[in-house]
DNA sequence: GCTTTATATCGACATAGATGAATGTGAGGG
DNA sequence: CCCTCACATTCATCTATGTCGATATAAAGC
């Protein structure tokens, strides 16, 4: 772990820029995974469902969302691997609902508060 | 405009459930197009390396991100276009910057506080 | 066990998008 | 002018992914 204060080894995602320092390769890359998991109409209209109705069955999708049933199966899927759904088993049917810290944890990803202060430092072209 | 009061037609993405109300299809789209932009690696990367150091010109990011030129170009077209990034013409040198309010906008739109109530509401299935 | 129902998985297809070589554009510098 | 440099655009390629029909799985109910 480095000692340089911010945590970036720890489970949620690393911050835009909370520490003033751009994100690696790697953080980028667990970053995009989470936000392609919203970056859809479906299933970003499905997540809204969910959080306005706080918890859904999935034959309670496919009207709303005009979709067949393997493909809001396929979307819920991706949502729940991303972390962002919770789906539980009852009798036959999945009930799902938001996972609880996961948006949360993406805006504060999304915080550049503390960045943007107009420090050039090195350029390979001068002004 | 319709007066249920969180202004749905405004410039701004609608949030997620701060209605308590599920997105329309169109809304959707819209939240979705913005995330797209940035559900990407490389943007991601980019996009923190603007809020890191302030204001970067595309010459500067082409090391850091090893990628192309051209793809180098692609990327902050997509950005801007998202009205994520801001770029300037200063000589021949582009400089990029963050828009003052996009990635605050997109946290807004994330938001999902005054949800998630476990209000069962109508469903084809009983439980 | 057989049927029904809800969901998951498979397979195939179509489209979107990331990438970079080649080329175009446009601003400086000589 | 011509050359150089920074960036944009075009074009082609390759991969990722959204979609749904068909099928599998799994839980109730009879």
């Amino acid at each position: 772990m480095s000692a340089t204060g911010s945590e970036r080894t720890s489970g949620r995602p690393a911050p835009l820029a909370g520490a003033a320092q751009p994100l690696s390769a790697i953080e980028a890359v667990t970053l995009a995974t989470t936000l392609s998991a919203l970056a859809d109409p479906v299933r970003i209209q499905l997540v809204s469902i969910v959080a306005a109705r706080g918890s859904v069955c999935s034959c309670d999708l496919e009207s709303p969302l005009a979709k067949s049933q393997p493909t809001i199966s396929h979307h819920t899927t991706i949502l729940a691997r991303a972390g962002i759904l919770v789906g539980e088993k009852r009798g036959r049917w999945t009930w799902w609902r938001l996972a609880p810290e996961a948006l949360n944890d993406l805006r504060r990803a999304l915080d550049v508060s503390d960045a943007a202060e107009p420090a050039h430092e090195s350029s390979t072209c001068e002004d």
